[in-house]
DNA sequence: TCAGTATATGCTGGGTCAATATACATTTGT
DNA sequence: ACAAATGTATATTGACCCAGCATATACTGA
């Protein structure tokens, strides 16, 4: 999903400034199903402005800098409905825990057992996160229906890990721990993980 | 994740061809909860090469173009794992779905319906597919921890749409039906999906 | 005084995606 | 039945995009 698509969905719900953009993303109701840097929000509002598909006034502060507040226009409404109509990819999953874990039988026992986890409270983060970012206005249907999607998978995920967990720690317990890393090894350069 | 630690943790199932790598990623176990694609996985075995984690004999086939088999050296097993003990960083989703749903009530009604019922079916594959790439022998603790997780989140995900694509489309039916969008209107430039 | 919040920007490395090339295998069209 | 089109297996590269980090400023609270 293209940065300045994203851009002008945020501003379909009023104007903001890019590092409240960004802030939706973290921790506002986009933020259990899409994610963008400031590295690209930034870049894309300017090219919004130049297409006229938002509008910027800047704020004065004292002392801040000042903030850039951006409307989506007429025309970027349209075009932004315009290009929901393309058939979306199919949603993606990441996860770096579990790709780390599938390898779990080549790491020391209680490496794996601290990263489930850390994994677990991960997802409890996670989940209170989103049920506290729940509008106290109501929602329209689809809002709802997509706040409650993402609550039921997280949930399942969380529940799932809680649930496994103890089945995980036993077998392990059973096989052969894999000798401890040996420490000054070449390891894996900074940018790798 | 770096697409050279997601090479090298596929090279530890046994040696492969970059087109092999893909297909790994593309429908193999890795799947449901990581991907790369040809522009990373090809840089990122030339650069192992250079470090010595892999090497690489070309296997001759008449006609197609020669076959770069790789094979992760011992140094590279231990650079691998010894990168695994970074913490990883959380997992994030990414749904176009869902952000598009979420603007459902600018839409027209029955592309609200028909984009549900594409998501829908969507899953279905994806969950079909993941069934379908078990091995037939026995998985290790942790790999059948890893694949039962991708099952039961993408399960849950699917039976919430099935559940809820009622409610959906009836309390849609109660709203006012947006205008059906104007041709021609200026669309979204082509990247912009 | 140190950390945190609010705000914007630029760079760099790495990533995705699409195009390109080759050659066999299979399906479809007439 | 033969030609054309599509599909599979394989590697490469270039254009553009993006995440992450460093940087800058200045207030607020600990």
């Amino acid at each position: 999903m293209d940065a300045r698509t994203l851009c002008l969905g945020a501003l379909m719900h009023g104007e903001a400034s890019g590092y409240e953009i960004r802030k939706l993303f973290e921790d506002g109701p986009f933020s259990p199903i899409c994610d963008v840097s400031y590295g690209s929000i930034y870049p894309a509002l300017t090219r919004l402005l130049d297409e006229e598909w938002v509008t910027c006034c800047v704020a004065k502060q004292d002392g801040r800098p000042d903030k850039k507040v951006y409307s989506i226009t007429p025309g970027g409404r349209a075009a932004f409905l315009n290009g929901l109509a393309s058939t979306p990819a199919p949603d993606k999953m990441q996860s770096e825990m579990l790709f780390i874990l599938s390898f779990g039988d080549h790491l020391p026992r209680a490496d794996v057992i601290k990263l489930v986890d850390r994994y677990i409270s991960n997802y409890e983060a996670r989940i209170a996160a989103i049920h506290n970012c729940a509008d106290d206005t109501v929602l329209p249907a689809v809002r709802r229906f997509v706040h409650n999607f993402g609550i039921a998978v997280y949930e399942t995920a969380l529940d799932y890990l809680r649930t496994h967990r103890a089945d995980l720690t036993e077998e392990l317990s059973l096989a052969r721990d894999p000798a401890t890393p040996i420490k000054n090894r070449p390891a894996v350069s900074a940018g790798m993980q």
